[in-house]
RNA sequence: GGGCGGGUAGCUCAGUUGGGAGAGCGGUGCCCUUACAAGGCAUAGGUCGGAGGUUCGAGCCCUCUCCCGCCCACCA
């Protein structure tokens, strides 16, 4: 028996700890058996689990438990990420509030503290995946930066140096002075941010004429090493070659020509500062100019900016333009909007910096990558991303992988400390002579191996064997170049074959602004709180219904109420069944032993196990979650349940509809056990069903099967339906109250339709609550007070003196025949267009011609009973 | 500057080879009918952003256009 009310909270704890006890999550390699397997995209060590997540692991969870259930050998990989950057950030704000910073700890315990602040929050992600549902193979849960991946990360790079893939140089890269690290290109945000645009004054050398530059940021000017112009601008042709003083500083620059200045923008003439603008770097290296850095890491001037050493970038700009404008080489002054990059950890305005850092060579690896999209070993759903990915793929750049912070794997490289020698080893060189490398790699360089290195890779395993490659990938677009990318390139590169055969990119969760939903913005919305709420399966399944294909997904409260409220009607609906069905169900009853409503739930039951699989099939999860939701509540609950209640409440002997209810409620929680698994599980507990399956989770998956499709009960039950919702409907415009019973006469105009109202004469009466005085035939003869109606050639009258307005029964018919008559002449007008008749399908005009036939003979009962009804008024 | 996605009922959104406009929530009316008031029954509400085109037929295909959002890009 279930309980009056569902309780969420006591029902998942119980069956998440009886699953794993189980050992249910257990990925086993078995070659007798079809595989799947996924790799969780590794959430923040120290993070906790926000509603992307929460989207991202139920859509896991789905595809892990539906194949499961399809009899695959299953493995869902489970792990964490320890997010370098963030991480280090995360404990470092930590320490500053005891006043200690990471500099004062030293390298070695600051990445202790790390460590000691992983163990004691690193297991929260994990354990709300857990209330989550998530089946994962928890036993193989892994971590970045343990042990195994670590040794993954170090074969990985040295392979990669020794494939002359990874190379190490002075380059200007983008510089975060806040984390005292570079960042690659992908981790610098731009924001739309209102400037200034300064127009300085740049004099030939001595004269008194000279050039106006324009600059959005004036203390670069510090390390300008020329100016330049466009090599055809007519106005400057006559200067290139000149030199000009450099304001402030003195020193002299000289005018030099290239390509890239556009002559339309400001004066013309452009300053060049090739240590700090990607730009002018470039434009530097073309004509030999030297490179004058004026930063230090942590953004301030260093001492080639003179008088202004020590200054913080954004102080020395504010000094300089002083200083300028009183000198008068202040021209003129702009507001002016453009992009400003920022660090996607810290949000600190990026720099331009020259440093010494580490690259990888991505071209060649990105030639492959393309390749296997392009030939369908690897499939991108929805398919629009591809183009994102090939996009960004064909114009990759070098990947800068060094980051001087503390918290990451350090690079295995040493630095001979008298001749500068390099070595990159698997092993620790212990020599003293050689210094190692003080900077750690890219996060996303270990995230990039996870696909094997989590089964063990660079050791041949069987979970290695078996799992690789994992079949199908789940994550948000926002990552894509960052890691799907990557692991492509990487599992090309080591594994000789692709990381994954499916990539389904889902949407964005978003909160009620459209506002992605992250940690640094402080708008995340807490899945645990609404697992507290309303049940993990409400969140589950909103989060599905709501993942429609390439749209974000806009969460709201109401939203989640309504599944819960769907929690509760599969709760009520079984709770219902279970209290009336006491005997075990052995085998499907044979067909014929069955009424018009067994088999048409069956025939639909049917249809939906189909729809359910094609949905899943396409990973249209909103699809497959909404053709559950209509029948599971609006068939089965709404018709089938109603339709057979006295069989059931009476008891009757010869009825097999309490094996029906039972089967088919069988079945509608195995197709929902995927999004759905506590509530489903707790129900499947209670099923009396002889010789079922101990858990939903490992019970059988249904199957479409042909031999149940039955189109004629379908057709029937949809007259009953049509039948007793018009009488409702009446009942409705007589306004009368839902439990009087009325009486009813329905005129047929066919044997088949009066001998299946017969046939089902007490399901139609009870269900619209028709009393005593009821008849049926072809030769009705209805009094003349009636309230009627017309459906399928059917008429229905209601014939309640006393109740009917004449007027308001009048309209009522004078609107629908009017309706009707709109209908067909639209029809009559398409059927006497020759063209249509002509070029469209048969089917098609067939259709149109039964429709006009419908309504035409729809339209003469709707006038004969209005005329009838205005004669007697 | 390039690319992508979206503009459908009051709100949030589905709508898969072009052929009857849908759901959830909200609204309205009637009902505590023995699974469910987190419920039942019924009902109102849309020129599918705009214009043009292709077609017998367009929410769906093509062109143009107006808004909104996102991604990429070195515009000083």
């Amino acid at each position: 028996m279930l309980e009056t009310r569902y309780n969420p909270k006591v029902t998942e704890a119980k069956w998440y700890a009886d699953w794993q006890k189980k050992e249910y999550f257990k990925g086993i390699p078995d070659s007798k058996k079809k595989m799947f397997s996924l790799v969780i995209p590794p959430p923040n060590v120290t993070g906790s689990l926000h509603m992307g997540h929460a989207l991202n692991n139920t859509l896991q969870d789905i595809l892990a438990r539906w194949h499961r259930m399809k009899g695959f050998s299953v493995c869902w990989m489970p792990g964490t990420d320890h997010a370098g950057i963030a991480t280090q950030n995360v404990v470092e704000r930590m320490l500053s509030l005891e006043n200690k910073s990471r500099e004062e700890l030293g390298r070695e315990n600051f990445v202790k503290e790390i460590w000691k602040w992983k163990e004691k929050s690193g297991g929260t992600i994990i354990n709300q995946l857990h209330r989550l549902g998530a089946s994962c193979d928890w036993d193989k849960e892994r971590f970045t930066m343990d042990e195994g991946l670590s040794i993954a990360v170090r074969e990985a790079f040295v392979r990669l140096y020794e494939d002359d893939l990874i190379y190490r140089g002075d380059y200007l890269v983008n510089w975060c002075p806040r984390c005292g690290t570079a960042v690659s290109d992908l981790e610098v945000e731009f924001e739309e941010q209102q400037g200034s645009l300064w127009d300085i004054f740049y004099p030939f050398e001595n004269e008194e004429s000279g050039l106006i530059v324009s600059t959005t940021r004036p203390e670069t000017m510090l390390g300008d090493t020329a100016l330049a112009v466009h090599p055809q601008d007519e106005r400057y042709k006559k200067f290139i070659g000149r030199k000009l003083q450099l304001p402030l500083v003195g020193r002299e620059i000289p005018l030099i020509a290239d390509d890239f200045v556009d002559p339309e923008f400001g004066s013309g003439v452009v300053k060049i500062t090739p240590a700090h603008d990607p730009n002018d770097y470039e434009a530097g290296k073309r004509n030999e100019l030297p490179q004058i850095n004026i930063l230090t890491e942590d953004g301030k001037i260093n001492e080639n900016g003179g008088k202004y050493q020590g200054l913080d970038r954004f102080e020395a700009r504010e000094k300089i333009i002083s200083d300028l404008k009183n000198l008068s080489f202040l021209k003129q002054v702009k507001d002016h909007e453009h992009n400003v990059g920022i660090c996607y950890r810290c949000e600190t305005i990026i720099e331009p910096f020259l440093s010494k850092q580490w690259f990888i060579r991505t071209k060649p690896l990105a030639e492959e990558a393309i390749r296997s999209v392009e030939n369908g070993k690897i499939r991108i759903i929805p398919k629009q991303w591809e183009n994102t990915y090939f996009e960004w793929m064909h114009n990759i750049k070098d990947w800068c992988i060094s980051r001087q912070i503390w918290w990451g794997h350090q690079i295995p490289a040493w630095y001979n400390v008298e001749t500068g020698e390099v070595i990159v080893s698997r092993e620790d060189i212990t020599d003293q002579n050689y210094r190692r490398e003080t900077d750690v790699l890219d996060t996303w360089f270990s995230s990039a191996l996870w696909p094997f290195s989590t089964f063990g890779w660079p050791k041949k395993t069987p979970d290695l064997d078996y799992f690789y490659p994992t079949s199908t990938l789940v994550t948000g677009f926002d990552i894509i170049f960052f890691w799907v990318a990557r692991m492509i390139m990487a599992g090309l590169k080591f594994m000789d074959d692709v990381p994954f055969k499916d990539v389904y990119i889902h949407a964005l969760v978003r909160d009620e602004d459209g506002q992605k939903m992250s940690k640094t913005r402080g708008n995340v919305i807490d899945p645990i709180e609404i697992i507290e709420e309303s049940g993990a399966d409400s969140l589950r399944f909103t989060l599905t219904a709501m993942a429609a294909q390439g749209r974000d997904v806009r969460l709201s409260e109401e939203r989640i109420a309504g599944y819960r409220n769907f929690c509760n009607k599969i709760w009520n609906a079984a709770r219902f069944i279970l209290l009336n069905v006491e005997k075990e169900v052995e085998t499907i009853p044979e067909s014929s032993s069955l009424t018009l409503a067994d088999r048409w739930i069956l025939s639909r039951a049917n249809s939906v196990t189909r729809e359910v699989e094609k949905s899943l099939d396409e990973y249209r999860f909103n699809d497959f979650a909404s053709t559950l939701y209509q029948f599971i509540w609006h068939e089965f609950c709404d018709w089938y349940i109603e339709a057979v209640k006295p069989n059931i409440i009476n008891d009757e002997i010869d009825s097999k509809s309490k094996d029906i209810l039972v089967l088919v409620l069988s079945q509608i929680l195995r197709l929902l056990h995927p999004v759905m698994p506590f509530i489903t599980e707790e129900i499947w507990d209670k099923l009396p069903i002889k010789g079922k399956k101990s858990s939903i989770m490992v019970s059988e998956w249904p199957k479409y099967d042909p031999e149940f499709e039955n189109p004629d009960s379908e057709e029937d039950f949809s007259i009953i339906i049509d039948i007793v919702s018009t009488i409702r409907n009446l009942r409705g415009e007589l306004n009368i109250s839902p439990g009087q019973e009325i009486p009813c006469l329905i005129k047929v105009s066919n044997q088949e339709h009066e001998s299946l109202i017969l046939r089902e004469e007490e399901t139609i009466k009870r269900l619209s609550k028709i009393g005593s005085e009821w008849s049926i035939g072809t030769d009705i003869q209805p009094p003349k007070l009636i309230s009627s109606a017309v459906i399928r050639n059917m008429q229905i009258f209601i014939p309640l003196e006393g109740l009917i307005d004449i007027d308001s029964e009048t309209n009522r018919l004078k609107k629908q025949l009017a309706e009707t008559e709109k209908t067909v002449l639209a029809l009559k007008k398409k059927l006497s267009n020759k063209e249509f008749t002509q070029k469209a399908p048969k089917e098609v005009i067939e259709k149109n011609e039964e429709k006009l036939k419908d309504e035409q003979n729809r339209h003469e009962k709707l006038s004969t009973n209005l005329n009838k009804l205005t004669k007697t008024g």
